[in-house]
DNA sequence: CATGAATGAGGGTTCATTCAT
DNA sequence: AATGAATGAACCCTCATTCAT
């Protein structure tokens, strides 16, 4: 995954494992779980079928591997971009500008924790349900803290991330539908920004 | 699917054939689409495997057919619940109302259109994107008639629907996880309306 | 299986069923377990492979299921030989010969008992004790009669019946062996018996 | 093999193919030829999967090699238990004994030639009636002489051999089945010399 | 010598689809 | 109309074998 390639472990071992995680994100995330063959994904990387079962005790645990680690990999974008602003208004900005830069850079991380394998694998129903949950959590504390801080009214802190969160989700996917969604980032991310803070009450 | 108990389709004769798409809007909606089998819904409507076949050409084109019947009925059902309303809290108020009612009385319909065969069903990838243009649409339309009378400030109006849309169906999706979810529709359905309402600019 | 189609279950629906069945103990009996492919049963057998899984779960529940009915089909064939006769000298003698008669006519059926499928299928091992034990245990009851009669002296009857089972066995393998076995059957079955009733201490 | 460790294959270079041979006959007598893999063995040797096919052009002729190996062991070690003796009575006991402990010692000898990979291997199936014959000769001989002699009357010694040879296996295998064998041996021993013995018409 | 990453044929199994009855 | 036995392509995964290091 190229949002990894900062880490230093590069060895020459591992470049067919990188390459089929690579591969799988791409593949998963345009096919979904089901519809995705280990075959794709071999194929995709240019590698032949026994080495995925090298590296990989199966296709569920990589699919549930990546999916984790694209759901952390977001979450943590994301908090870290808040992590250093003081109020409310600077915290949504900053949030919303790097889910969409992150979206826009790589739509694949987005499109797995979207596309989804839903249906039939038990243990991702839930992964999802887990990936919601912590993505409204972390908007749920910016506003419990603002509510705290009287910058907000008193509200249901849980339905507001939620909307939220699903409002953000949208206007993202809407954007990458577009082929070259650049130009559009910026005016996305500032009616974003306008949006949330509106909803959750902020004076202007 | 009891909402189309009143069509045409209601005839003796294609019995079997009703039961196998309500069964199948419940199987596809469980499994999502790769993992619901023809024999699920076959033996959840308690017809012959052979009996499919007779009635549709296969099991993508069913899928598919069922996808946009359901996206219909329910942009219809928001559509007229808006549609007596003068003005846009009000308008607001009974969309939201008539959404979630849907969602907790008809879950499958939701699961179905959310749980998607996304990417699977190449056909369906544009299914998916022309329910939720619909959608979106549904909600600018209001939001431009708003804007028109100075109700709301102006904004991009396709941006606030698809914030709207998605937040609505997030919240939603919250909702029904609980496995009774009818104590807190009323609540969940006046934080939406809420929360709409303050996102469009609309003062209180 | 041929020795079994004596039954009257004939039903057309199930030749193929019979077909896969016949072929299984025929491919399993020559291969063992786990060199004997699904694919190999259903060429012998000329279907498709997915009749296979129509009519059986999987291959390891058809090999212990057939395995049961023959080990059951041969003890019974002993049985039934030894029922009616009263003397330890008649009952070899019937017992030895229906043994050998069964093994050269239906050769596959001690094939499939012996050839096995040991190791690494759990549920076979101990099915294959559990025939052994059986077989033991049938020549074990007919010498404990013999000793109460003192018809032979006292002995520890499971090792002696263990010994004869063993000595059969060996000795109809080597009948096996050659091509056309029927003319040294007499001989093999008049020379069994002589030595069974030997070993157990039978005054000639 | 602990009975290989005096022959020339000891030197330092080759203990790792030592190893490996002893590691294969357990994991093959354990498992059986088809279920072994050949990562099994090295991880029982605790070597690298390529040194394997340093030591040995694959798999299959290992385990041939390894069949004719032990089944030449075993045959020896009867024979020269056999050797010393004179009278038919003191050969079988010393044969018997001899087949009993290497079976309690060594009891992979004995499951590999038995659990075998029949049929599996196209080769085997003649290695394993090779041994069976030289197996049923070494009695042969005894008994042949025996009836020259005069001490057992006139009889198919071939067929008596064989009896003999089963039925030793059938009651070692018996005797295996229990976790500690060794108190049952002495007994097990005794008895099945006096089978045999009977078995060809010795005079008590 | 020794290693273990890499390969791909092949095995068990599933399931959409067909067709004779 | 309706059935369900039959089909076979395609899936996931294993494992004997090779070869660059």
């Amino acid at each position: 995954m190229s949002y990894r390639s900062s880490e230093k472990t590069r060895r020459k071992k591992d470049s067919k494992r990188t390459a089929m995680m690579q591969a799988a994100v791409q593949v998963f995330a345009e096919k979904g779980y089901h519809a995705a063959t280990v075959r794709d994904i071999v194929g995709a990387a240019d590698v032949a079928i026994g080495t995925f079962y090298f590296y990989f005790p199966d296709k569920e645990t990589l699919f549930v591997y990546l999916y984790e680690e694209t759901a952390d990999f977001l979450l943590q974008t994301i908090q870290q971009a808040v992590a250093g602003k003081q109020t409310l208004p600077q915290q949504v900005k900053a949030g919303v500008q790097a889910y969409i830069n992150l979206a826009v850079y790589e739509p694949a991380v987005v499109n797995l924790l979207l596309v989804g394998g839903i249906g039939a694998v038990p243990s991702l129903a839930e992964k999802r349900l887990e990936f919601r949950r912590q993505l409204t959590r972390l908007w749920q504390r910016l506003l419990d803290a603002a509510v705290a801080d009287d910058a907000i009214p008193a509200q249901d802190t849980r339905h507001s991330a939620e909307f939220i969160a699903g409002g953000c989700d949208e206007i993202i996917l809407g954007l990458l539908e577009v082929p070259n969604p650049e130009p559009f980032v910026q005016n996305a991310a500032d009616d974003l920004t306008t949006l949330v803070l509106r909803a959750v009450g902020m004076p202007d």
